[in-house]
DNA sequence: GATGAATGAGTCTTCATTCAT
DNA sequence: GATGAATGAAGACTCATTCAT
């Protein structure tokens, strides 16, 4: 089987994820049918089912699929621009979740506010890239200003801002509230930098 | 404690919500259909129709008078407490929020993260509890410890407060992720104090 | 509420079971769609569901219903005969349902080789028929022929002979296997006579 | 003892019939897929259409080949126990086909109440088992204690007893109705005695 | 106001069958 | 011969909404 047949196997797989992707971002998840979905993909209906259990199926695989990027793509701006300090590093990390949920709008409709760590790690558990996150969550729970702090302490810490961050990108990008997202990044890393020292 | 608690006229129309409540927590708003919700009312179809436009129409109401009920209950403890600190009123209004939600899982089943301020805030303009609303806020607006910040700001932190706090509770009371609320309190709340000197 | 509106409101049901009935005859329980049952009943789809759970649900009622038509008729045959002796008695019974089935082959097409007492007799228990069946159980578990015999047995005979009677009403009606029904029903009855005896 | 004996050759064509064969146990001929069938048997879907027209064709031949069975057991049976009374004889018979059910509950859930003489007879009259068959027929056919009955009449009352045997089966075995097939036998094999006298 | 029978469009899901490889 | 991806017609079931009583 050569790589040009294989790759031709999940053309249609492709595209019924390319087609769902774009049908939940345009009418969110809920109000998709899998008819729209198939049409879009230009597959018959069976050929969804050869391939996912149901809705459900497709839009979890989407997630993971989206989640990954999300955390690798921030992974490697922050490797980018070799910061040294814990704080700028951290920030950076956050910025570039931020950057990238304010060019993937639509993507962000899709997390809501659902954008926190346990999930993007249980996911990602199994996937390659682990050594790729296993390198930055060393990074981010090594808090040089908090010393005393376990690192269990830590981790919630995180958590929490992780939780802050996609909370607070949900209301500034998607509903401008309090205010728009250029206006609140000031005031979001502001409140990390203080949650850290 | 019934969950809507209203005028006792309109008898029907006060079942139908609470009937409607208790059967989005059972399963949720989107698997709830009208019929269900007749039934466990013990009303005709048609008299839902009379008092509301569709599911969506008793959801939001609902959560409106939810919301009305976390604030409103979170001033009265605090006022109660008769603190003076600017920092300790602010973590106790936290605090009956995140108790209230402990109490009420189901409500924050409801709520899942969406706890904002300008939800609340949008959804109350009208109401007669307006001025508690606004006594709170007035308190809550003015931190001694941040003379230099603008109003604007001050609410921007504030916001993203009750929005670390909808987050972080959805997660640790409903999962116990990262932990178990009663071990995420002293974290959250050192975070909060952290924010706001 | 007047009759008149209370037959009113079973209209659409009796024209479902109605529906149901002809297309179970035409093309079998398993081949008959719901949609054509409501084709032919001229209801909306919903209005099946309205009144029957599933396919399954309708064929047992007139499963049921059928069933009652076939005893009923049967006991009120014998009586309106006046006979004393118990095997006249009994053959008269069971020649009742034989030529029941011979003017609804159809109604046999449903039953299959399935018509049996227990089956009846579950299904009628509640009913107001009851007192009609049990006179007649009473007069058939009496055989004046066999006194040594219990209860019991004489039940399980009894069970064995309306078996042998569906079976064979289903072979030599439906397929006149091995001989039509009019040259089956001396030997089905001569058979009958000796076991009794 | 594989319930589908056949030649070595066409493995495939023999791993899908016993796959059919048991997937048909499991959940009856009408709930099972082929999809489900080839997946049992390790083929691909269209290594089931090299050998068989649909579902039908596949369970046509099953049951061709399990009432072979049946059968030729009990003849081959009845032929051991070297019995030379005619009563004796066909009770042999009978109580053979009895056992073998017994043992075979699922094959009797397939044949349901549908195991009649002419079927078999049908169905095996181009086999090369037939002169076996032919054998036990002219057999059972001669009933010394019947001497003035013609042979049609002989075969009608056989036929019956046949399905009356497969009919009480049915019952007593899959549903204990109206008891066991140990306290039926009895009251059969008496029914059957004073049938044949 | 209150009822609940009736609607029928909409959705999910299954499955026998084909066919290019 | 063997494969299994692809098809799409067909069927079951749901449910918001209307309306005559």
């Amino acid at each position: 089987m050569s790589a040009i047949s294989q790759s031709q196997k999940n053309q249609k797989r492709q595209s019924i994820m390319q087609a769902a992707y774009e049908c939940f971002l345009h009418n969110g998840i809920h109000k998709t049918s899998i008819d729209e979905i198939v049409k879009r993909a230009n597959v018959a209906k069976g050929t969804f089912y050869h391939y996912f259990k149901d809705k459900n199926d497709v839009s979890q695989q989407i997630f993971v699929s989206l989640s990954k990027k999300v955390i690798t793509n921030a992974y490697r701006e922050v490797r980018r621009q070799q910061l040294t300090d814990y704080l700028d590093i951290t920030i950076a990390f956050v910025d570039s979740i931020v950057e990238f949920f304010r060019r993937n709008k639509l993507m962000l409709k899709l997390l809501e506010r659902n954008f926190s760590w346990p999930l993007i790690e249980s996911r990602l558990s199994q996937a390659p890239e682990d050594e790729e996150l296993r390198e930055i969550m060393e990074i981010l729970l090594n808090n040089p200003y908090q010393p005393g702090r376990s690192r269990d302490e830590v981790f919630q810490i995180l958590f929490s801002i992780i939780a802050l961050c996609g909370s607070v990108c949900y209301s500034s990008i998607m509903q401008s509230e309090p205010t728009d997202i250029d206006h609140m990044k000031p005031v979001l890393y502001g409140m990390i930098r203080k949650i850290l020292q």
